[in-house]
DNA sequence: CTATAACTTACCATTTTAGTCTGTTATTAT
DNA sequence: ATAATAACAGACTAAAATGGTAAGTTATAG
């Protein structure tokens, strides 16, 4: 499992799309800015949201990025996907034979790990970070909220 | 944010020790071969679980590792920490020093995703691993059974 | 026709992983 | 005593991934 700088750089990537696209695309040397983050390392970035569908570009002067119609609905699970960082825990990528051709003895305990992260991803939405952003508001995705009741 | 190869071998060497200590110290060689790993690097996360008094050595013929008296309460997210894995997933390391003096866009999200995991991992002891490998139920965490349940 | 900005490709330095290898020290059994 | 065992320590290494640069090409607005 990794979780680094590149997933983490594009949900702010397509996050601050989704927060300034409403004056037109965005460009990526705004994003960069804005964001602090290097240009050229972005641009990257944003051709894996393009391959996956997240993202359409249009060139030019006044040219940028605006997320797809699609792409409104997606969650972070989604964009850390379209990266290519894996946020499985197990060895074996859930195919079971992390131990010769059965599994190792804490496959399980791995695996159990993989969906409570996957889970958590899916139930963030852009839109809801989106919100977050704009009232300044902390949307707290349900499973937090019970794991603080406890 | 890293889980590796790493961490999940440091949990299976523990969890192998706990399982089979009770014909007293287990060496690294039998840990190996059981586990189908390789001995030296064995060695070195013993290393790293013995600096953190997780586990104690005794040299010699018939030498070997066990779990110290008060590592038998210890949780998966301790033996994670003993090998320097973080999981942490926040660029600042919680430090709220993403985006130059203040945090990014995005810290919240990692911020709640890293309690999310940390939690998950201060829920399984190992203990509780080695009931599990012994009468082959499976037993699961609390907010696994949550989520499955929703 | 020119400036802009997406797009593409190739490259690169650094860090981390996952592991080896060599040797030293302590302890048990012969 | 001495030989075998096994922890312990440290230096080293190949491969992979990260995080980023650089240089160029293509499309489009004005």
């Amino acid at each position: 499992m990794r979780l680094t700088t590149k997933g983490r750089y594009a949900v702010t990537a397509i996050l601050d799309v989704a927060l300034y696209e409403r004056n037109g695309p965005v460009s990526v040397s705004d994003v960069a800015t804005r964001q602090g983050l290097s240009p050229s390392y972005l641009e990257k970035l944003f051709s894996y949201l393009k391959k996956k569908g997240l993202v359409s570009g249009r060139k030019g002067p006044g040219g940028g990025y605006k997320l797809t119609e699609s792409s409104h609905l997606i969650t972070i699970a989604d964009v850390i996907d379209a990266v290519n960082e894996t946020v499985d825990a197990t060895k074996c990528g859930g195919s079971k034979n992390c131990r010769g051709q059965g599994r190792c003895i804490t496959h399980d305990l791995w695996a159990d790990l993989s969906n409570e992260i996957r889970s958590f991803l899916e139930g963030v939405s852009i839109s809801q970070l989106v919100a977050q952003q704009k009232n300044g508001k902390k949307i707290i995705n349900k499973k937090v909220l019970k794991s603080i009741a406890r």
